[in-house]
RNA sequence: GUGAGUGUGGCGAAGGGGUUAACGCACCGGAUUGUGGUUCCGGCAUUCGUGGGUUCGAAUCCCAUCACUCACCCCA
């Protein structure tokens, strides 16, 4: 049998590689201009790294990482997400030792087993971006705002940043302690799922779509975390709002907003359009830069995913990327013109146009066609007659008018050639 | 991981046991001399995801397998 791609895998061809291409170049432009710098890491890591910076609860870890023994028998896994090894390679280079904030940028591809559906593969790319060394509301601030920009700057629609605080160290466990309190008497009355929520990680309560545990929650009088935060977290909420008006970033607080990944402290975020999942997240990681090993560092950050980004502006209609058509055509109509032709068409291609020519033996006839096709601007004919003049027979295809142009005027005619022509 | 649906040429899509597997698009070639986009003519699946089974006979029935799609879970 043919030999398939991996499930939940795709390739993605010429003709679709270029909105990836733009979109990529976005995230660059963007980032760079707030001064991050890009990390490369490894696309593979040791699988501890993720455990213990993901978090053993989550289902990433517990459920959908790629993971495999190598020939030495370490156990490695494909990365799930940016932000460990990110965070693995602050830690391991030192780049806390500058004193400076490291504000990084990724983009690449991240795997997680899943069972593939709309949205979803097993491969898929994202764009993220992380700053470490500062606590300071103002940095969540640009960092949510950075987050949005990369959208909008590709000139997505509809975008909502939903934001909330889910609180730290201080207050997450007493709101903890008062979720299992008033809800355990309930526990029966709660889905399967959000039983094993109760004892593991109450807060993901709130994210359960099941109406009937959110009627438990609001009976037994279960606060939002954000609305019971410690003073510390709870100004440091309202500076980030703050901020975030002064910037003119639009966002609306959403209480239930709790992320999946167990390193989130304080602010976390989530960018959202109507009609699809999630496009990008989110979150303050105060503890993981420690928890890998690292001097005691704030941290937050966020993550896009780029076929998403790439759905929603196919939805909305948005075209990016460059078009692909050809400057020029050279078509050769005599055997006796191939030298001169491959000359002509190196050269344009040396002076910086896009040229092609026909390699399959076609007629004249199909290398028009061809050329066509191709939505080249114009076909440069070349064979006996051209030859004994030393000028090209010039066609633009747009409006049909032909000249003949001297074979070393070729290029600047093509490039200064406008509309009429 | 659970559930449902689908799988026929490059793409879309008929055919639901009986000699040559519709059709549309795309593609290739041609319509007298070296010229495209329209039109006309011609060509283009020893084969119906793969493997096995039932049958005199299968793309059509059965089993398995793979892949895709969608939903749940969760997220990007």
């Amino acid at each position: 049998m043919e030999i398939q791609r991996p499930r939940g895998t795709v390739d993605l061809l010429p003709g679709e590689v270029e909105v990836w291409q733009a979109l990529e170049s976005a995230v660059r432009d963007v980032l760079d201009r707030a001064n991050y710098g890009e990390i490369r890491t490894p696309i593979f890591e040791h699988t501890e790294l993720f455990e213990r910076g993901v978090g053993e609860t989550t289902d990433i870890v517990s459920k959908e990482m790629y993971t495999f023994l190598d020939r030495g028998n370490r156990s490695v896994t494909l990365r799930p997400e940016g932000t460990a090894g990110a965070v693995r390679a602050f830690v391991e280079n030192k780049l806390y030792g500058t004193g400076a904030l490291a504000k990084l940028y990724y983009i690449g591809p991240m795997f997680r087993y899943e069972k593939p559906q709309k949205g979803r593969l097993r491969q898929f790319h994202q764009y993220g971006a992380e700053v470490l060394g500062s606590e300071l509301p103002a940095v969540d601030a640009e960092v949510i705002a950075l987050s949005l920009s990369v959208l909008q700057r590709l000139g997505l629609k509809q975008l909502n940043v939903e934001l909330n605080s889910v609180g730290c160290s201080v207050c997450r466990p007493v709101h903890r302690a008062q979720m299992i309190e008033r809800l355990l008497p309930h526990r029966d009355e709660l889905c399967r799922d959000c039983q094993v929520r109760l004892e593991k990680n109450p807060l993901r309560l709130f994210d359960c779509k099941n109406e009937s545990c959110q009627a438990v929650l609001r009976e037994a009088n279960v606060p939002y975390i954000v609305d019971v935060l410690c003073g510390e977290c709870k100004d440091h909420f309202e500076q980030v709002q703050g901020y975030l008006e002064a910037m003119d970033v639009p966002y609306k607080i959403e209480k239930s907003l709790v992320r999946g990944l167990d390193y989130y402290t304080r602010t976390a975020w989530e960018i959202t359009t109507p009609g699809f999942s999630t496009i990008a997240g989110g979150g303050r990681y105060n503890g993981l830069v420690e928890e890998l090993g690292g001097p005691s560092t704030p941290g937050i950050g966020f993550a896009g995913g780029i076929e998403r980004a790439i759905a929603v502006l196919a939805a909305q209609n948005v075209q990016i990327g460059r078009t692909v058509e050809l400057d020029a055509f050279v078509a050769v109509a005599d055997q006796v013109a191939e030298h001169t032709a491959m000359a002509v068409l190196t050269s344009l291609r040396r002076l910086g146009l896009r040229a092609d020519r026909d390699y399959q033996g076609r007629s004249l006839k199909s290398q028009f066609k061809l050329a066509d096709r191709l939505q080249a601007r114009f076909v440069i004919v070349i064979g006996e007659s051209e030859l004994a003049s030393g000028k090209a027979t010039v066609k633009q295809l747009a409006t049909g008018a032909q000249r003949e142009i001297p074979f070393a005027e070729l290029a600047d005619a093509i490039e200064q050639a406008g509309s009429e022509w």
